[in-house]
DNA sequence: ACAAACCCTGGAACTGGTTCCACACCCTAA
DNA sequence: TTAGGGTGTGGAACCAGTTCCAGGGTTTGT
């Protein structure tokens, strides 16, 4: 082999074999119509001079760049959360020979569609065959993916804004559900003043408020929803909401946090307290971050499989590429709520 | 627009406006030798036929892909250091026009570097231009990446196993005067009864243990080194060892924690044995994580600028490409001990 | 008035694969 | 013996860009 490795192209691979390039091409894509020795002749040429297929020839031709765009919105960091996303698609793909490009976008809700100024990958064409989107996504973004009539699937428990006539589609975990189980759990438990701490306006936090509230009306309980104001974080807006709770009468026993974060905001500002969780109050969080198992003692919490989401989504997408016209679905993963040591039995 | 959107090439652009072929990819490629109303007339065209160029066609021809791989080796899942390195690589490659590919890998260190099995990236040839390794790299997988002529930056820290001779571009952060630093900072605050905590088996670690030494040694007092029996994870041997450094006599009165996570395991056991940071011991970590801050009291550590190791990468990785015999690199990037709430003045 | 220099433009040839058609060859059946 | 079918192979044409050379037009120099 040289220095500089010079490439090898078909035409020269066909040469050192004795056989036409048409050839070659039928060994590269193992089409069933080439004699066993002639195979086996063109396989040692290629292996001699070090041959491999230049990808992009052959996407010209196919008309599929076998890739996949993996949209990150408005997040200053890719989040644990995301990162597991990203790892699902990406091991699904992997294994289905789909490449995974990675890209970050900010932009604005307020933003006219097309004003949005979308990353170099999708100013090209044929670069990538479709698109996931993750992060936060508001109906601007969609309208412009669409101008660009991108195929994409949408990781939707982030979505904002999005009226229930759109249509695409999508990917989310059930919020509902998952606050139904761990209020309902707390109830069982013995638990009967319980709170729900988070900023609703989120619409992902406002389904799993409903899921909480949907546990409370079923046993004749009354609802109550901890805000705070200006918080900095969520983490933060658990601290502040801790004073809140404790300034109820009758004390609650129990709190449903929005997400882990706020969990643990308020795990922190009661323990500051010199309140014990779970014994002067109980607590449940959502999302199942890696962190919520080592807190002490470790959080309760809804557990959202974040790889199963990633590998779905790809799965969703590879589908409506090979089906354009397929109407659209809408896949709502299942959660579980995952007992551990946050919630005492009255 | 059409319902299905056909794709315009440049003859069908070239066609509209009345252009030889030529000219479109002159005004694509913003040569100057195209004169103001020509290109106001193919501007315009493009713009009302929604053509985009082809991605694959021009590659083939500049022999260039304008991507890169972000190759994360031997994780089980992508860790917030590592997701924010790619997010360095990210920002920086996109304001260059050049994409990122995100792949991940398995191997054995004893596996013969000819029989890794790559990622379908590399199995082709002209998808990507070059590769930055993440994750623990062993020489094995050096000598495979070499073996098909792919130019690549190494994220150094987690390299294992590598001779000194060795020589390829890699971007690092400064291990040893990352807990010299912070372990001076607890010898000037008074403490005198200093320990260190981790496995230094892992190089990285064993150079943040020889940073801490020098500290010590500077100041005639004497290191101890802390280390525990089959850890399941950092955390774990923090935990573990909270209980080694207590037993000694006289009792340390600060430790330094080969990494956050080891930190936090140590915080966690002292707090279960009734012992408040930093009132009865002071305790420093390294990485500064996310979680870092979040910790009560918030943890002071050397800070780690992990975007811009992704960046560095990045720069390092575009300058190999464009000279490809200069000779190689290696890049250490400073880090930074912050004080926060875990180290008190005796 | 003519040559030289410069700017701009058109399009053939090219990149490195895939596709498809033509054809050679062998085997079987009528 | 001839027709028919199946298998295996070669290579021209193709994809959608870039490159480069030839050539036309205009300006400048002598």
């Amino acid at each position: 082999m040289e220095a500089v490795p010079r490439k090898t192209t078909i035409r020269e691979v066909a040469q050192a074999a004795s056989v036409g390039i048409g050839t070659i091409s039928r060994v590269l894509n193992s089409s069933s119509q080439v004699s066993r020795e002639t195979r086996a002749r063109v396989m040692e040429a290629i292996r001699r001079l070090g041959f491999r297929p230049n990808a992009q020839a052959r996407r010209i031709l196919k008309r599929r760049a076998e890739m996949v765009c993996f949209l990150l919105s408005n997040r200053d960091f890719l989040h644990p959360f995301h990162a597991r996303i990203l790892q699902g698609v990406e091991s699904y793909a992997s294994g289905l020979k789909q490449h995974v490009l990675f890209a970050a976008l900010h932009y604005s809700p307020r933003t006219p569609p097309d004003r949005i100024d979308l990353p170099p990958v999708l100013q090209e064409h044929g670069l990538i065959d479709g698109l996931i989107l993750a992060g936060t996504i508001y109906p601007n973004l969609l309208r412009r993916i669409e101008s660009i009539h991108m195929p994409f699937v949408a990781f939707s428990n982030n979505v904002v804004g999005m009226g229930d006539e759109e249509q695409f589609d999508q990917v989310g975990f059930d919020d509902f559900n998952g606050t139904l189980h761990a209020t309902r759990y707390l109830i069982g438990k013995g638990h009967r003043h319980i709170v729900f701490a988070a900023d609703v306006s989120y619409p992902w936090l406002w389904r799993r408020f409903e899921g909480y509230r949907q546990a409370m009306r079923e046993n004749k309980l009354k609802h109550v929803l901890i805000t705070s104001r200006n918080p900095q974080s969520f983490v933060d807006f658990g601290q502040k909401s801790a004073g809140r709770i404790l300034s109820r009468q009758p004390r609650p026993t129990a709190a449903v946090a929005g997400n882990d974060e706020i969990a643990y905001g308020l795990w922190r500002a009661l323990r500051r307290q010199g309140l014990k969780v779970p014994d002067d109050i109980s607590l449940v969080g959502f999302d199942d971050r890696e962190e919520a198992v080592l807190m002490d003692p470790p959080l309760s919490t809804v557990h959202v499989d974040k790889e199963e989401i990633g590998e779905t989504c790809m799965k969703m997408l590879l589908e409506r590429l090979h089906h354009p016209r397929m109407t659209f679905s809408q896949r709502i993963l299942p959660t579980e709520f995952v007992i551990r040591g946050t919630v005492r039995q009255l």
